[in-house]
DNA sequence: CGATCTTACGGGATTCGTAAACATA
DNA sequence: TATGTTTACGAATCCCGTAAGATCG
């Protein structure tokens, strides 16, 4: 026993018209062809559902019966079929994307609010936490992908590069390694950088352990710890020290005063990854975010330094 | 685009299982052959419904999102057959008839229960009414077919003889013409009915105006008029009278002290038909109701007088 | 290398449309 | 007789199962 949508639209156009050959030319088929679907119908339910002579075409008690039947299963149908192709159209659906938080608040929004006016009916899901809770959440299905500092190309998992992240120093613009000495080209050095009091991160964080990694084993003039990149900013523009921090960080010392420039040192680059799944494909919507996403990666850094003027 | 239940219970299948080969077993069906129906599907509905490696099915957010509806359509789906197989097969339905009082008194009661006992899933209903009444309800849809005095071949109505219906002379055991003259054998003659005080039914009914119609010109000794059969019964029982009565009420007279005869007069026979739509055919129930009824009818009257013995 | 999904392909069933037959008002 | 349904039938399509191919663990 097989019933089809045909014979569900079959029965319903003819319950309606009570004519075949209208009913037929409703369906788009020859009469004979739709009265051979109302008749492998009623033989597949065992019931006449029309009486029916040339003249005259009717309902039976049993008909009127499954006509209610039928309206729900077609109603149904309709509302599974629209809601599949909304998905696949994207007019609908869901996106989960867990990447670091500097992404997160520099580089994404200006991408999600262009994604957002494309396809206002996807819901978004962003999870702005650290490297490691992002591939869990890739690894867990609570994201479709991630964009974090980890390589995390397991049997489960798929890392491909996003783009680079480098270190940059942060400065006063009166400080002396704020001057781009011998005309700008050369790079500040770690014996440049390790003579000035510098404001660092707090030890569990990331900037702070690559950035320590990389400067190994050269001490540093740490002033102080803070916790918060943007009081490193504050730190930094009050004349107590200069730092060091990724350039997707930067949008936080973009302001008056304060010079920023890359420290081009093979170290100092970390990596960031775009991880998915293997065995799970990117659903339309989280597909389409991809996409956009890739096409717009954060420019490289810029390779001079960069002076913010008061207004 | 058609969706087939059977693509439907492929899907469910393949998401309970997330195997093909176990699925397409489930579904009797050789593993590519199912793996077409899936692909259909997802073809039809325009995206994937599953995340598949020759390893691992599993479904997508799609696939998830489908499955609701999926089980919502089976569910009714599967209703609506079992409704329409139990509307075949008599487990439930519903049969209205119409027919006259006097049938419906002493006649039906045996048969409906008995049709009962075999289909009790069938609901019935009964309307013990006037010829009159039994046709219109006919015509007009409210009942699936009516046993009435009245021959009703119109277009749209087709008649076909039911059983006879034959006058009986009632009158106490101890009355004259209980005693049947002449060996029992000659019937009662209009002359002889004629001059024993009479008890009548009312002008209106049409037990009196068949008899009327029948006896006509004789004048009859009426002695009164009263409305219902019964009492008739018990004004003949006391002695005030005799009366004539159609067979099929002859059950109210079946009483000790009182004898019945058939009168045997061509003209005192009136025809009982069964009168159906032409348009319509019987719904499974009234068919079999029908069916049960016709192998039932009413015997015909016996052709010797009856006396009932006291206790 | 074994288990499992997909592709390829020939045969059989299904379904289509045209044309003729049939039925009813 | 005119309208409308069913039957008949050849052709196109669809669908199935077997066998070979591809892929993942």
């Amino acid at each position: 026993m097989n019933i089809s949508t045909r014979q569900i639209d079959a029965f319903l156009a003819l319950a309606a018209q009570r004519n075949f050959t209208r009913a037929a030319m409703q369906c788009h088929l020859s009469q004979p062809a739709f009265s051979a679907l109302i008749r492998a119908l009623e033989e597949d339910l065992g019931i006449r559902l029309f009486d029916r002579s040339t003249r005259h075409v009717e309902l039976t008690a049993a008909g009127a019966n499954f006509m209610e039947s039928a309206q729900r299963i077609r109603t149904e149908m309709d509302a599974a079929v629209a809601s599949m192709r909304d998905e696949a159209t994207l007019r609908r659906g869901r996106v989960a994307i867990a990447l670091l938080p500097s992404l997160a608040a520099g580089w994404l929004p200006e991408r999600l609010a262009e994604f957002h006016q494309h396809h206002p009916g996807v819901e978004l899901e962003i999870a702005d936490v650290l490297s490691e809770p992002c591939i869990a959440m890739v690894a867990s299905g609570k994201a479709d992908f991630a964009l974090a500092a980890i390589r995390a190309d397991t049997p489960d998992l798929q890392a491909e590069p996003f783009c680079s992240d480098e270190y940059h120093l942060v400065c006063r613009d009166d400080h002396p390694l704020a001057k781009a000495p011998r005309g700008r080209r050369r790079p500040v050095s770690v014996a440049e950088l390790a003579q000035w009091p510098f404001i660092h991160m707090a030890r569990h964080s990331s900037v702070r352990q690559f950035l320590e990694a990389a400067l190994h084993p050269q001490p540093m003039k740490s002033v102080m710890e803070v916790e918060q990149l943007a009081t490193v900013m504050g730190m930094v523009r009050a004349g107590l020290g200069i730092s060091a921090i990724p350039s997707l960080t930067l949008f936080h010392f973009q302001q008056p005063g304060l010079v920023t420039r890359p420290l081009l040192w093979p170290e100092l680059t970390r990596q960031i990854y775009l991880v998915r799944r293997r065995d799970r494909s990117l659903s339309s919507a989280a597909q389409a975010l991809y996409t956009q996403l890739m096409t717009h990666r954060p420019t490289e850094a810029p390779g001079s330094a960069v002076r913010r003027e008061l207004p």
